[in-house]
DNA sequence: ATAATTGTTCGTACACCGTACGAAATGTGT
DNA sequence: ACACATTTCGTACGGTGTACGAACAATTAT
C-alpha cells in the first residue's frame, strides 16, 4: 500500500542502528513494513482480545497480512515473542511526581501503579507464571525504585526484600482478580448442569467458612480489598524498619 | 495382562458408589483398568518428570496402555483433568499437631505447608495462573485453616483477608524459586550467545541496584529468604489485630 | 437362552499449533 | 550489470485437543 522509499534506506539504516538491542540485528520499516514491534504490537492486541491461548504466529502474520514464517526473522522463537510482550506490557508504567519523599508513598504507588498495568493486559500473569525473564522495562522500572527508595533513606537490602513481597503479592492479587471476573463473565462456558467443582461441593454445606470466604471476596469491591491487604503488608514493612532500624542495632535483631 | 473377575463387578460397583463426586458418573475397576484417579495420576507423574507442557491425552493414554480418547470416558476435558490434578496436588498437605494455640503458629504453618506441597509439584503454579478452581482438598484445607484461627479467636472477617494476601505471596513465592532454579538447571537452552535480554542489558552497567537485587535473590538461602517475607507480613497482621483489636476501638482506625 | 440396553473402548478425522529447511524475491553496493 | 545480502514465504513434519460414530463387552430384561 504505501511504498517504501528506497533511496536513503542505506543512511536511514546506519542511522537507526543504536535502537535494536535484542542481538546484533536491526531494523526499521515506514508503516507497512514488519518489525519487531508491530509484531510485538500485534500479538499483544490478540491477547488483549482473546487471551494469551490466541496467540499464534499463524494468527499475528495474518493481521500484518504476512505469512507466519516471515515473523521469524524478526524474533527468534515464540517464546522469545512472548517475553517481549511481557516487557512492552510494561512500557506505560508512569513514574509519580517527585513529590513523594516517604518509602511508603513510593511503594504505594508501586503497588497500586503495577496494578494498574497488570489488569490492563490480564495475560501477562499468566505468562509470568511460566517465565520471569526481565526485559528493559521492567529492569528500568525496578532500578527506578530502587533507587528512589535508597534517596529517601531506605536501606537497599531491605528494599529489595520488601519489593520482593510486594511484587509477588500484586501479582498474585491481580490473578486472583482477574481469573475471578472472567470466571463470571463467561459463565455460559460449561454445559450449565455441569455444576463446577467447587458449587458441587459447596451445595453440601460442609464448609461454612469457605462460602463466607467466597461470599467477602464476592463482594468486597476489588479496590478496597487490595488497599487493605497492601496496607497490611506495608505495615509489616513498618516494623521491620523499626525493628532493626537504620541499620543500628544490629545485635539485637536475633530476638525481638 | 492382569485378568478381570467379571463375576462379581456387579456387585462391587453398587458397594464402591459413594465415592465418586464429580458428577453422577461412577466407576471402579482392580489395577489395570482405567479410572479417574488413574488418570489424574499419570497425569501427575508427567508433569512432575517432564514439564506441564509435556502432559498431553496421548501421552497420558500411552502410559496407561489406552487410547487417547478412551480418557473421556472419566474426565470430561483437558482443562478438567488439569483441575482434577490440581486438587490431587494438594492431597497431602499436613494438619499440624493441635498443639498449634495461636493464630501466628497457625499460618506459619499453613504457609510453611502450602510451599511444600508446591515445590513438590512445580506445574501447579503454571496451572493456578490460568484457572484457579478449588478443589475438594483445597476447600478442605481452606476450611480447617479457618475454624482452628476462629478457634483461637481471631475474628473470620480478619482472617479471610490474611489468608488471601499469605496464599497470594506463598504462591507467587515459590513460583518465583522456582523459575529461578529452573532457569539455572537448563541452562544450556539457549543459543549460548543469545545472551537472554536481562543478560545483555545488566552487562551495560548501567542499573547497579538491580545487579544487586539479583545477586542478594539469587544468594539468600529460599529458605531464609521466605521465612523473613513470612514474618514481614505476619507482623502486618500482628499490627493489624493490634490496631482494631477484637472489635475494639473501630474509631480510631481512620488515623493511626 | 436370547435380546435389549447400557457402559466403555478406540480408529479416524479435523483444525490447529510451532518451526526447520530451502527456494524465491527483493533490494544494495560496486 | 552483476554479485551479494536481506527478507519473504511455500511446503512439510510432528505434535496438540477432541468430535463423531462404529465396535465391543458387560449387565439387565424378557
Amino acid at each position: 500500500m504505501s511504498l517504501s522509499k528506497p533511496a536513503n534506506n542505506h543512511l536511514r539504516r546506519q542511522r537507526l542502528k543504536v535502537s535494536s538491542t535484542w542481538d546484533g540485528i536491526v531494523h526499521e520499516q515506514d508503516d507497512s513494513g514488519l518489525t519487531r514491534e508491530r509484531i510485538v504490537a500485534a500479538g499483544i492486541a490478540i491477547a488483549d482480545k482473546d487471551g494469551l491461548a490466541k496467540v499464534s504466529v499463524r494468527r499475528i502474520a495474518a493481521q500484518l497480512d504476512s505469512s507466519p514464517m516471515s515473523l521469524y526473522h524478526y524474533v527468534p522463537s515464540k517464546r522469545d515473542l512472548l517475553n517481549l510482550m511481557l516487557d512492552a506490557a510494561n512500557a506505560d508504567f508512569g513514574r509519580p511526581a517527585k513529590t513523594i519523599t516517604d518509602w511508603r508513598g513510593l511503594l504505594c504507588h508501586f503497588a497500586w501503579e503495577s496494578r494498574r498495568c497488570l489488569k490492563q493486559h490480564p495475560w501477562v500473569n499468566q505468562l509470568h507464571a511460566s517465565d520471569p525473564e526481565y526485559g528493559p522495562e521492567s529492569i528500568r522500572i525496578l532500578e527506578w525504585l530502587l533507587t528512589s527508595l535508597s534517596k529517601v533513606g531506605l536501606d537497599v537490602g531491605t528494599a529489595i526484600q520488601v519489593i520482593r513481597v510486594l511484587y509477588v503479592f500484586v501479582n498474585g492479587f491481580v490473578a486472583a482478580e482477574s481469573s475471578a471476573s472472567s470466571a463470571g463473565k463467561s459463565e455460559g462456558r460449561r454445559p450449565v448442569n455441569q455444576p463446577t467443582f467447587a458449587k458441587a461441593i459447596l451445595a453440601t454445606r460442609n464448609y461454612p467458612h469457605v462460602e463466607r470466604f467466597i461470599e467477602m471476596t464476592a463482594e468486597i469491591p476489588d479496590d478496597q480489598g487490595f488497599e487493605h491487604a497492601l496496607n497490611l503488608i506495608l505495615n509489616g514493612v513498618s516494623s521491620e524498619i523499626q525493628l532493626h532500624g537504620r541499620s543500628l542495632s544490629a545485635k539485637q535483631r536475633k530476638e525481638a
